[in-house]
RNA sequence: GGCGGGGUAGCCAAGUGGUAAGGCACGGCUCUGCAAAAGCUGCAUUCGUCGGUUCGAUUCCGACCCUCGCCUCCA
């Protein structure tokens, strides 16, 4: 079996078959953040999903060069740098910082290339040269320039790619910003917006003026930049497709450096929303939580993680507390079992010949294979999980086989980075392993009051003595 | 209004034209001085409603109900 992925221009399943001739590489676009304000963990969901494609990609033997771009120029960034009375880079880079922090909490692998929009104003005013040179972006007397979906269509291109939509019933209502009455139509879009006092002093010289980049136009230049006129997969947020990834298909294309019959974009993927309460999480809504919410409420970056991968990246998820409760549990059995597999490998090197090994990791492909399909990836793991702590507690194990088995985890948990298995929790203080000590002691005399004394002391601290055949041992609870 | 998703056990969530994965929660058991932890184990005659096609549908078709998203900044 290959890798098959839904591609949203074709509303199927396609062979995934990377554009390179060798087969090899893959370049790959994610759409990153707005550095306006902390990103919430219904973002980071895109963020996860598109590391879970990078990794299965290289699980699969691709060199991957993954671009995600960080837009450090908006309205909304203009808004809060005016108000919070500090420059646009210190805006920018205080949000910039906060989001790789977080994005590395969540065991996500750096992007190979991070642009910012700022840093490609160059590229950007090439784009809007090519599509004015081609007649199909125009500019309007205040100095902006807008990109024509008329024109488009007209030299033979189709808008709406992405979903199908009639422009004619577009109904853009009554929030059209005041300074776009320029545009000869309404579904036209920005490529380049004239300066404007508000934008003090955020703005950038041009041939056309002073202004500043239209939303769309970065995401096109800069992919084209760092990953060539036609590329592989470009992924995002389902509420990207329209109209931000529809335009830039449109820019790009129109542009026209694509060689002939070649598409900008190979395969689009889109991920759902994550919900609460049934809702879309959002800012507006403000229904939101922080990692940094979530971390302070103790759960860890990878029980967070893990979550954000337990459902189908297509389908909406609905985020509760009590859902990441279950997803701390369903890890802590992984870790358990992991630990255990750990404890009978002693220092054994893997046999070769294991079959649970073949088990998961054929079985965790093959699911993953089907589109990311993570949750039966997950019922994979589960049934291997039980079937390891089954044969351990048989003791029909051997050190080998064990040792295997981690080999086989530490396979797959390079697609899932959850770490499992690799620590136990972190260092037992001394004084705390003095104290599990004296217990035993107490317990040897059968002075259970005081055993049980220090059971509950340990507890105080959240640390459970789990106490096995093979002697307690202390576990740090959550 | 247009377009696109989704409705599967208490909750989350896969899946298939041939009789329902997995996780959480819950019950039982093992272990234990008692617990806890951990492990094992049990838990949907049924897949929104009503029709149709079929030997057979949760899976295909039609209608309907409910719900979410996009159409406006948005992961």
């Amino acid at each position: 079996m290959s890798l098959r992925v839904f591609n949203t221009l074709s509303r199927s399943m396609e062979a995934f078959v990377p554009l390179d001739p060798q087969g090899k590489g893959v370049g790959m676009y994610c759409c990153g953040p707005t550095v306006h304000d902390v990103a919430h963990i219904g973002n980071f969901r895109t963020f996860v999903f598109s590391d879970l494609m990078r990794r299965f990609l290289e699980h699969r033997g691709y060199k991957v060069r993954h671009v995600m771009n960080v837009t450090d120029v908006e309205d909304k960034i203009i808004q809060r740098v005016r108000a919070g009375k500090t420059t646009l880079k210190a805006h920018t880079s205080k949000y910039e910082e906060a989001f790789f922090a977080d994005l590395e909490r969540l065991g996500c692998l750096k992007p190979t290339h991070i642009p910012r929009a700022t840093e490609f104003i160059p590229a950007i005013l090439e784009l809007i040269q090519a599509l004015l040179d081609r007649g199909i972006g125009y500019g309007t007397p205040d100095g902006s320039v807008y990109f024509s979906i008329e024109k488009y269509r007209r030299a033979g291109f189709r808008y709406g790619q992405l979903l199908s939509l009639n422009t004619d019933e577009l109904r853009p209502g009554e929030r059209v910003a005041a300074d776009e009455y320029g545009k000869e139509s309404i579904a036209d879009f920005a490529l380049w917006k004239a300066r404007v006092p508000e934008d003090g002093d955020v703005y950038w010289s041009s041939p056309w003026g002073e202004g500043r980049p239209g939303w769309h136009i970065e995401c096109s230049a800069m992919s084209m930049k760092l990953l060539g006129p036609s590329f592989d997969l470009h992924l995002g947020g389902e509420d990207l497709i329209f109209p931000h990834h529809e335009d830039e298909i449109a820019q790009s294309e129109a542009a026209g450096a694509q060689c002939p019959g070649c598409r900008f974009v190979k395969y689009w993927m889109h991920g759902a929303h994550l919900l609460v309460e049934g809702k879309k999480m959002s800012k507006s809504l403000g229904n939101y939580f922080t990692l940094r919410d979530l971390l302070a409420k103790g759960f860890t970056g990878r029980e967070i993680r893990f979550l954000l991968m337990s459902a189908h990246y297509r389908e909406s998820f609905n985020f509760t507390l009590e859902g990441l409760q279950g997803a701390r549990s369903a890890l802590g059995r992984i870790d358990d079992c992991l630990n255990r597999l750990n404890e009978r490998a002693g220092g054994a090197t893997a046999s070769s010949e294991d079959l649970s090994r073949a088990d998961l990791c054929a079985g965790v492909e093959e699911a993953l294979d089907h589109d990311l399909n993570v949750a039966q990836a997950w019922a994979v793991v589960f049934e291997w999980v039980r079937e390891c702590n089954r044969a351990l507690s048989e003791a029909r194990i051997s050190a080998e086989a064990a040792a295997a088995a981690v080999g086989a985890w530490r396979r797959i948990d390079k697609i899932f980075a959850l770490g499992a298995g690799f620590s136990s929790g972190g260092e037992v203080p001394p004084e705390l392993e003095a104290m599990l000590a004296e217990r035993q002691e107490a317990r040897r005399v059968k002075d259970f009051k005081r055993s049980d004394a220090i059971r509950d002391a340990l507890k105080a601290q959240n640390w459970i003595i789990e106490d096995t055949p093979a002697g307690p041992r202390l576990k740090k609870s959550g």
